[in-house]
DNA sequence: GACGGCCGCTTGGGATACCAAAAGTTGGGA
DNA sequence: TCCCAACTTTTGGTATCCCAAGCGGCCGTC
């Protein structure tokens, strides 16, 4: 999901990465403790970048940590992954607003790629493949949409969106969809793309919840 | 702003107060340097309080770090102020819809509340009171939408909010908008606030050009 | 047996000292 | 004037130590 990890890569980054997958992979259940000192032995590194990669996975709304005690990976409730749709909803919506109006034919290009390969990947049942080049697809548009503290604003939810939204099981249906979405954008169809990016992210919204209720978010 | 600072306050929530408050209030310049054992000498603290002060200005999108080299006070530009008034319309616009939908009685209340004391302070040409007034008019709204991930969202950008479109000039023509949103809000009347927030904004957006043209957030 | 308070253990927050590596600065030479 | 090399500054990280605040189990009481 992040790469193997740059050559000069900081210590704090590394930790703060293996922390993230182990989370988003479920390796470390909602609920269990982040230990500093545990982590740190772990990982043989000091407490500090433990620490600072804490304090980025609260950043990124994954951990919960409270003053002079232990921090615990967050669990969702089904209101949080409602809320958490609402706002998705409202966020993606203006993103591929901006992008239809402002995208270029390079930009357009490099959708049609991520496009082609998630249709690619669904075909094979290349389950990863195609949820990546998924994901490729809403970050690409997100580049179009051409605005520096939008794409701010997704790097602080990135992640919680990545966990909670990101593991489709239709994977053909998503492609399908993201085929609908591109035709509106290279229409520069902003109309359509405000009816269509609700629906398209409804479908995600279920699965989350149905995993939801299935005890994989929460303890 | 922040308050006094409570009693067990942590070491590293003092120095972040104390930072954001020196950038917000002018007293560090965008572009200046934050060189973490000059600020740990200044304010008898060890380098790890103003670490992680510094990694959560960096978070709140004032402070810009880089690898191994001094943090800098962030600068905008014209551009940045450009973009955070997109996104900013797009969030509060669904604030206040949330809001109108969702509001009680009680919360109701709080936001007549804090529209009478800026009605006020206005009225005196208490020119803090009426900012911190109307700051509070938007803050509890917020709470109103009902919408824990949306808050979180906020608390992301609020201090980028306060430094860049908190300094409202005409006190009294700021009030008399409130209180045309606030007779929105009681009606449930969704649709005129998607009218009127924008336009309400866009008089904080184009003060916060102006200053940015005066070289108030760039050397 | 349930409840509540006490006490010891765990854990994070912070201080201090030191080191390596990378970035920034400066001055001299082509 | 421009570029490179030596020097300086600064952060990232390690290793220890200490303290105070939470947490949780134990025990006594009702």
């Amino acid at each position: 999901m992040t790469g193997a990890g740059a050559a000069g890569e900081l210590e704090s980054a590394r930790v703060t990465r293996i922390l993230r997958d182990d989370i988003i992979l479920g390796r470390r259940a909602p609920g269990s403790r982040l230990v500093e000192r545990d982590i740190a032995a772990e990982l043989n590194v000091s407490r500090l970048p433990v620490r600072e990669a804490i304090r980025a996975l609260v950043g990124e709304g994954i951990v919960i940590s409270r003053p002079r005690t232990w921090a615990v990976v967050r669990e969702f409730t089904h209101r949080d992954v409602q809320d958490f749709g609402e706002v998705r909803e409202a966020i993606e919506t203006l993103i591929f607003v901006f992008a239809a109006q402002r995208h270029d034919e390079a930009g357009l290009a490099r959708v049609r790629g991520a496009y082609e390969r998630e249709r690619a990947a669904a075909e094979n049942g290349d389950v990863d493949a195609a949820r990546t080049a998924a994901a490729e697809f809403h970050e690409i548009v997100a580049d179009l949409a051409g605005n520096e503290m939008l794409s701010e604003l997704i790097g602080v939810f990135v992640t919680r969106l990545r966990w909670l939204f990101g593991q489709h099981d239709d994977l053909s249906a998503m492609a399908e969809e993201h085929r609908v979405i591109l035709a509106a954008l290279e229409a520069r169809d902003a109309e359509s793309l405000r009816r269509i990016i609700p629906l398209h992210l409804a479908g995600g919204q279920e699965a989350a919840l149905r995993r939801l209720a299935n005890g994989n978010y929460s303890i």
